[in-house]
DNA sequence: GTCTATATGAAGATAGAC
DNA sequence: GTCTATCTTCATATAGAC
């Protein structure tokens, strides 16, 4: 049994490192070596426990969206508003500034990348992005149960995915404050209303 | 004097089947041989034009940025209202609808690229959003001659890189459309006011 | 200017000894 | 389970004949 909880470790050693490397690199950027370098596992045996390299993208994409639901569950126990939540999540380029300056969005930049060439591994990747859309329509519709949730969460999402595009490329710290404080203003005027587009 | 002609029609044909490729493929994925297929230019002959597949980048981005001078030039002696020319530019994303939905914006995708591990050819794809930036904030100063013509053009490439790129990741058309009227409704509100943030 | 052949290197992946 | 050696493929890039 010892044998396989060191297994266990040494998989997630290659899985942390592994899901740096995709959002410091890109996937076709990062390679077998560096992974290897990063979790210092040796090369040869990086294929013991992932075949391929999509193998290895589609565990950290797993290793994420579970990281994620645990997050939104906590938000959920934690933060009694909806207006609350969405904050929250909009707050999250603050408190990731810088790696959001430098990388951009993990799920974003990661999405645009493997939807040009590589379209089964972005529908992996996209994963992500439905489990935050099924959580903020949900707070939209607690925020505001007539209005068209669907539509409020792709205002939301586009608006947060262009700002950490934006600041990634123009490394402007302050874009950053002013469009999370614009998207906060924003969320406070529909909470006010009672129907708003 | 027509062998020179003859160079340079195959540079341009060169040119514009990199650039399609550069936007389809991205920067890493575009490879000589993809070059030489859609050029219809032996993969060898290539080096003759460029040495290296940076200087095709290079070469790419100095085509676009001339495109997009001339472009701009002609919507300011074409179109009388800075407003005007501001939903000229935000209505990009309806012209371009296909291409949008499966490769993002190509500016924005490429900057996401080259932003994480080549940040010298990064600079490069940059200026295309610099031309922008400049004829962007001119037409907020003028649309609002006290208002922070830098802060609102951020803004614009916030919501339009944002749209692009949820666009591309969903497939959806009806996501561009209503960001595309969101985003004229946020400039007929600037031009009717004094000031605005 | 054009084309073929080839050098060179990196990356994904496998075989097989230990 | 671990590690080394190696296969294969494909990419950038160059040399040199024509």
């Amino acid at each position: 049994m010892a044998a396989r909880e060191k297994t266990e470790t040494i998989r997630r050693q290659i899985l942390q490192a592994s899901d740096n490397l995709l959002y410091h690199k890109g996937f076709n950027q990062m390679s077998f070596s560096d992974i290897a370098d990063a979790s210092s596992v040796p090369r040869g045996n990086l294929y013991y426990y992932f075949k391929t390299k999509e193998e290895v993208l589609a565990a950290v994409i797993d290793h994420r969206l579970s990281n994620m639901k645990n997050m939104l569950r906590e938000w959920e126990a934690t933060i009694d508003s909806p207006l609350d939540r969405l904050k929250r999540y909009v707050g999250i380029p603050l408190n990731e500034l810088d790696n959001v300056m430098r990388y951009g969005c993990p799920m974003g930049s990661l999405n645009s990348e493997l939807g040009k060439t590589q379209s089964d591994l972005k529908k992996i990747s996209k994963m992500q992005f439905d489990v935050f859309m099924f959580w903020l329509q949900n707070q939209f519709r607690l925020l505001q149960p007539d209005g068209d949730a669907k539509t409020l969460t792709m205002h939301l999402l586009v608006r947060t995915q262009g700002l950490a595009l934006m600041a990634s490329i123009y490394g402007d710290r302050n874009l950053v404050k002013w469009e999370v404080e614009s998207i906060n203003a924003w969320l406070d005027s529909l909470s006010h209303s009672v129907i708003s587009a």
